[in-house]
DNA sequence: CTCCTAATTGCAACTAGTTGCAATTAGGAG
DNA sequence: CTCCTAATTGCAACTAGTTGCAATTAGGAG
């Protein structure tokens, strides 16, 4: 267990949470999953190591890590969500809507809307990485023939 | 039915795709509506109409009119997509991750990102109809105490 | 109008995720 | 260590949405 994982545990009881085997099992099973990771996956892994542990704890507690911004959840269109830990630099995905091919770009194209929301309404937005839809290139040409 | 929405059908026949009697009344339905509409409850309107259309074109319909771009679709992380026509002016929603509390912001605020992404990476952005996740005023207040 | 074919629908089986509730338990008080 | 209670889990039933495939049909060619 890494240290920047006992961290996270250490967090979700600051925040008034228990701090269940549960948890630490789903927590750790997508600290140790490089990039994005579906929930099923998710629930797969974890039984690889604790067969009996249910279902519907490992979907609450995705829920619950996700409120509590403790990892990341992206539609990318697939019909179910991905999740992933915070610790790449902050990027975004470009996902045409047409063909699905996804482009990412870096994060300093949100920073000046990021901080409009947080003067204007004082909301902290989560753009840190974000799915955004549309037309890549090539679709948005042909549609226009 | 509006002229509107007559148009928007040839829009479906221009692209290839063949005009049925259940995609109409689906795409009638919507815009029949007033504001976001569930794909359960445009089901419920659609049976109510036309009683022995099946469920699975339904939600085909929806994909579709997804990735035309004919309607918007909108996560208020509710579980479940809401659908809603192309007509009100551009708004944004700012939906607080642990509250749930949604505030809504006028379309201004992405004009120079849209640009920016087309300029840079080709891409066309939907940018008419965002949900932006984060904490609301409230939540981020107390996050620090 | 008739024929043809690829797109679409209807169906039935399935799958991912959710819900309500009783049983269990983390963590705090004594 | 023991007791207590609210948070959490496990369970079983359920619901929303998906999928593969055979049957149907929109729209085009003749």
């Amino acid at each position: 267990m890494s240290h920047h994982h006992t961290a996270l545990l250490a967090n979700l009881r600051d925040q008034g949470r228990r701090l269940t085997p549960q948890r630490e099992i789903v927590l750790s099973v997508i600290c140790a999953s490089a990039g994005h990771i579906s929930a099923e996956e998710i629930l797969t892994r974890v039984r690889a190591r604790y067969p009996y542990l249910n279902k519907s704890a490992v979907y609450r507690t995705l829920d619950l890590l996700a409120q509590l911004n403790l990892v990341n959840v992206t539609d990318f269109g697939e019909g179910r969500a991905l999740y992933e830990m915070h610790r790449d630099p902050h990027h975004h995905h470009l996902i045409c809507r047409k063909c699905r091919k996804i482009t990412n770009t870096d994060a300093s194209i949100f920073e000046s809307i990021e901080k409009l929301l947080r003067a204007e309404y004082g909301f902290h937005a989560d753009l840190d990485h974000f799915a955004i839809w549309g037309l890549c290139r090539k679709c948005a040409r042909n549609r226009k023939t």
